[in-house]
This record gives structure tokens, C-alpha cells and sequence, in this order.
DNA sequence: CTTATAATAT
DNA sequence: CATATTATAA
């Protein structure tokens, strides 16, 4: 089929950039709000997302602010209603002598408010209660109209630039389908947002490093298995321009390679033949199909801890009747050492599920050190911390990094297809402190088409 | 929210 | 050109 253009809602623009917290991170924002409770309120969430914030509780002082400091301010959010002035009269003002982007906010949505807004030359109009994914974006705007100015006064060193900060998907690319691009900025304050629309530029593609995905895994068990949400996902994961679509979408790339590593662990269960073939394929299919991992790893947890794991967890579950060799094949992706990693607990599919999570999928241990594979974290309540990553650094390289230490010790038995491996992103950015690896997994077949 | 498909990137 | 990853539509 075919889709229609974009007809989705206006946000949803990401921007990675850079994989940590940090996105334009810095920006200047200030509040003004006569409610100092809701200004407590947004610059509390403000700072979530890693802007820099100033308020106050009136608009004469809000001009004065900007008058006294010219260019102290990124953007401006100021309530519709407030005592002293006239959130229009403040958005007149600072159009007129700043020229800065200015959000407008208010409770109601009375239309011929907001348009009144909009015709003053607000950027946008949020309504209250005002949500993180509103003010999350808020720096578009600021980059829009930078953007505008930009091309105004007639830029033509463009080219060396948007080289510079088209990249991240690599948009430049390729090849040569893309055709358009004006873009300047570059800010002190923020770094180097792309990705906003405006009439050309193409979307960009967040990019889940290592990183990322260690804190997606991290929330993930958090919240355990069989509450995940993306939203919830989402708001423990605190990385500002992340959409919740961008975690459902990477939650439902995550499920896939679960349930794949899963039911490749039972289908060599089987072949052991330790247990019943018949009883593991049978609970096999129909856990799969109605559910996920999720409930097997829960149970699990909780064994886990307590340290009387297996038994529990296998029978629950029953299917997963295990051999020692299963897990060792499971183990085999991540595990720093082969050797030590099996034992213990694991000898449950919980023990493998859990692995898959964290490991496989979840993480990538460029471990050298202590590669210790904690098998404990599993879900529900408890969340230990996970692995954190370790450093990677391939700093000195110029261009090509070595594939990390990835620890492939596969056994031999039925392998389809190994599932994870890391690559590097090739290069970019100057100075990064963050990571560049990526996390590669299964491929996907079997697509059909009509 | 989850699953299916399209679009892109590699 | 094929496959893998992410975005969007359903």
C-alpha cells in the first residue's frame, strides 16, 4: 500500500545528534508566567530538558530582561493573561525589538485567542496543562527562525556547513537523491539541532547507540516487562527529543529479537531432547504467539533473586525445559567469559530470556574488564543497574574502528543466523564523548507483499 | 498500545 | 541490489 503524505500530527521531529541528553541542550528559554506555580512547573520540566532557564512572574520584567541583555534569550513561553501586560503586548514587543521566537501560552484554546497569538507572530500556542513533548520541541523553533533569518540575509556558505550537521543519518549520502538543503546555524548555545522541517530538509533518523539503548533497557525493567509502555518508556528514558514513537517503534524491533532468541532457544531445547519436544514446542508456539517474553522473565525475576530460581521459573513455565546447553549457546553472545557465565541461576529460560535482555539486545559490552554478566536484572520492581557502559573509546582512530571485542564464541550447534554484532558509525563529529556503536541484530526476513 | 508497511540507510 | 533499522499508518 501506499501512504499518504506525513498527515500525522505536527511533532515528532527527533534529533539526534548526539545520543546522550544533551540536544540543544543549553538553549535559552525564558518563562513568563504571572502563576509562579505554574512557572515552577515549567522550568522544572524546562530543565528536564536540558535548557537553560529564566522566569519570572511579569511581563514588564520579562521586557526589561530582554532589553537589558539583547541576545540573553533563545525563546520566550509567556502566559496570555497576565496583570501587568498583556502577554500580546509582551509578544509585540519582543517582536518588534528582539525579534526572538516567542510561544504563547494560555488555558483556553478560545480559537480567536490563539489566533490572535498566531497573528502577532507567536510561534506556537500551547495550551495548559503544557506536557514535556510540547516544550521538548520548542528549540525548532528557534532554529526555524534562525533558519529564516539566515536565508533573509542571503547565506551562501552553506555547503560547507550542512555538511557538518546534516549527517547523522547521513543524509548527505549516498548518493545523490537529495537535492536540497539551507540551513545555517550554529549556535553557542546549541550545538547542532537538524532535522526540523520547514520547506526542505529531510527527517532525521534517530539513531539508537548503545547508549540509548541501555537506558531503554534500563527503563524497560524498570517498569517490567508486563506494564512496558512506550510512554513509559519514554519518560524514564528522560532523553528530551525522543518521541514515544521512536521508543515503539525501537520496543517493537526489541520484542522481535526477544521472541526470535526465544523461540531459537527452545528449538535447541528441544533437539536436546532433554525434555519433551512435544511440550516445549506446543507451550512454545502458543506463549509466543499470545505473549512475550514478558511474563517468563517476571516470574523469573523474582526467582532470581531469591536465588531458588530455576525450578520456579521452568515450572511455570513448563516449556522451557532446559539444558545446560541451551544456555550456554544463549550465553555465547555476550557473555565476557564463556566459561563462568552459564552456571548459577540460569539453567531456566528465565535465565535466558534475561540474558537476551539485557545482553544481546540490551547491551554491549565492550567489556574487557569485569565482564560479569549480571544476570539478575530482570524486571519488575527491582532494578538494579544495569551495566552501564563501559567506555568505549576508539578515539585515536581516524576513521575505521576495529569491531569491538565482541565476544562471539558460538557454539557451533544451530545457528541460524548470529543475531548481534556491533559496527561503528563511521565518523562524524568533531569532539564527541559519546559512543558510536551500534547495535545490530537480527535480520528480519519474510516479507510479504501482495 | 501493537502490528504491519513504507521509507531510508547501509 | 539486499538487508536492516526507523518512521508511519492502521
Amino acid at each position: 500500500m501506499m501512504m499518504e503524505n506525513t498527515s500525522k500530527n505536527s511533532g515528532g521531529f527527533s534529533t539526534p545528534r548526539s545520543d546522550n541528553n544533551t540536544f540543544p541542550a543549553g538553549l535559552r528559554v525564558l518563562v513568563v508566567d504571572d502563576d509562579p506555580t505554574w512557572l515552577k512547573i515549567l522550568e522544572k520540566m524546562l530543565k528536564k530538558c536540558s535548557y537553560q532557564v529564566t522566569t519570572c512572574g511579569l511581563a514588564r520584567e520579562a521586557l526589561y530582561l530582554l532589553r537589558e541583555r539583547k541576545d540573553g534569550f533563545d525563546i520566550v513561553i509567556s502566559d496570555v493573561n497576565m496583570p501587568d501586560m498583556d502577554g500580546f503586548k509582551l509578544l509585540e514587543h519582543v517582536g518588534l525589538e528582539m525579534d526572538l521566537p516567542v510561544i504563547m501560552m494560555s488555558v483556553d484554546g478560545e480559537t480567536s485567542r490563539v489566533m490572535k497569538g498566531v497573528q502577532h507572530g507567536a510561534c506556537d500556542y500551547l495550551l495548559k496543562p503544557i506536557r514535556m513533548k510540547e516544550l521538548r520541541n520548542i528549540w525548532q523553533h528557534v532554529l526555524r527562525k534562525k533558519m529564516q533569518e539566515a536565508r533573509d540575509v542571503g547565506n551562501h556558505e552553506l555547503d560547507q556547513y550542512d555538511e557538518v550537521w546534516m549527517l547523522n543519518g547521513a543524509e548527505i549520502l549516498s548518493g545523490k537523491k537529495r537535492k536540497d538543503f539551507d540551513n545555517k546555524h550554529d549556535e553557542k548555545d546549541m550545538s547542532e539541532p537538524r532535522g526540523v522541517d520547514s520547506s526542505s530538509m529531510k527527517k532525521a533518523r534517530v539513531v539508537w547507540t548503545v547508549d540509548l539503548h541501555q537506558k531503554f533497557v534500563k527503563a524497560v525493567n524498570q517498569i517490567g516487562f508486563d506494564k512496558v509502555g512506550p510512554k513509559k518508556i519514554l519518560d524514564l528514558m528522560g532523553i528530551p527529543w525522543l518521541t514515544r514513537e521512536n521508543v515503539a517503534s525501537h520496543l517493537q524491533k526489541y520484542r522481535l529479537y526477544l521472541t526470535r532468541l526465544q523461540k531459537e532457544n527452545e528449538v535447541k531445547a528441544s533437539f536436546c531432547g532433554v525434555k519433551h519436544p512435544d511440550v516445549s514446542s506446543q507451550e512454545t508456539s502458543s506463549s509466543l504467539s499470545l505473549q512475550n517474553p514478558v511474563d517468563v522473565c517476571t516470574d523469573v525475576t523474582n526467582d532470581k533473586y531469591g536465588g531458588v530460581s530455576g525450578g520456579k521459573a521452568i515450572v511455570q513455565n513448563g516449556k522451557s525445559s532446559i539444558c545446560e546447553s541451551k544456555v550456554k549457546v544463549v550465553v555465547s553472545v555476550p557473555a565476557a567469559e564463556p566459561s563462568s557465565v552459564v552456571e548459577d541461576n540460569f539453567g531456566s529460560p528465565a535465565a535466558v530470556s534475561k540474558i537476551g535482555l539485557n545482553d544481546s539486545f540490551g547491551l554491549v559490552n565492550t567489556n574487557v574488564k569485569n565482564s560479569k554478566v549480571p544476570t539478575t536484572y530482570c524486571s519488575t520492581g527491582e532494578a538494579p543497574q544495569p551495566q552501564y557502559k563501559q567506555d568505549f573509546n576508539q578515539s585515536a582512530n581516524g576513521s575505521s574502528h576495529q569491531p569491538l571485542p565482541v565476544v562471539s564464541h558460538q557454539i557451533p550447534v544451530d545457528h541460524t543466523q548470529e543475531t548481534c554484532f556491533l559496527s561503528h558509525v563511521p565518523s562524524r563529529e568533531e569532539r564527541d564523548r559519546h559512543p558510536d556503536i551500534k547495535i545490530n541484530l537480527l535480520s528480519s526476513r519474510a516479507k510479504v507483499k501482495e
